[in-house]
DNA sequence: CGTGAAAACTACACAGC
DNA sequence: GCTGTGTAGTTTTCACG
């Protein structure tokens, strides 16, 4: 699915804050309701736009300790994979995981509540799977984190 | 503030899905509209529930490169931190960033159309501010990432 | 602190342009 | 493809238990 330039900028209105109704959505862009409407209701069906949410403030939660993971195995097999992303998806702490080109393997971002929290997630995830090295970076202050693409 | 077990669901419900009505959060959470709904203004407030967005889908919108930047600097003066905060809070490419602790000083997740388009915004960055060490990691495959917290 | 109803607003569908 | 109107449903307020 092809998107215009009316599409771009009701993206960037609704990544920026999709809690106001169809109307300032409209005016924002220089449009009005129902062309609005019919535009965003096709980018959900084509999965243009997923699910909406709230981002809830994770130091006022209490989780005040946030790792970037560094990941190699030795083991590169279906049947390891499998099984380490099954663990990856069932840990809640696992805020983001992705499989990376050159020496390192994988990165995680784990917020936890601390760092023994870290530890007990740490321990548990290295009895499910094998893994050869990893490297836990942590994170002393959180300088800008958003989901709004550069459009 | 605390927060109470009812809050906690609360939480859980929008942080998945803040897309549906009052009265079905408040029947999956078992409660009514009203009390769920002061619930939700007062964490507001308090800042707890931070902006409500949508989640783009970057592969759909051709942006299909991802890369994790690890940053090591020989300048730790607040003049240089103050320019290069700026210029990671202007670029849109940079979706999120992170002061560390320890041998690499700072990471970030970048987003980007394609591998040129990520060599435009580190040649662009390296000319704003004096960095001694960059590392890139690309992402090859996006394995798990949410914003909900493991309440 | 919860219930229930009233008022204002919003989403969604549709006829006409 | 946009404008405007109508209706069903939702949010938000409030008086009361």
């Amino acid at each position: 699915m092809a998107i215009d330039e009316t599409d771009r900028k009701i993206l960037l209105e609704l990544q920026e804050d999709a809690g106001r109704s169809l109307d300032e959505i409209a005016r924002a862009v220089g449009s009005s309701k129902t062309p609005v409407w019919n535009r965003i209701r096709k980018m959900r069906e084509a999965g243009i736009i997923g699910p909406q949410v709230v981002i809830p403030d994770p130091e006022k939660l209490g989780f005040e300790a946030c790792f970037f993971v560094l990941i190699r195995t030795s083991e590169h097999e279906a049947d390891w994979q499998r099984k380490f992303l099954k663990a990856l998806r069932e840990r809640p702490e696992v805020m983001e995981a992705h499989r990376l080109a050159g020496e390192i393997d994988y990165i995680l971002k784990v917020r936890v509540k601390n760092a023994r929290a870290y530890d007990v997630f740490y321990q548990a995830l290295i009895s499910e799977v094998k893994v050869y090295n990893v490297t836990a970076l942590l994170s002393m202050e959180e300088l800008k984190n958003t989901n709004a693409l550069p459009l």
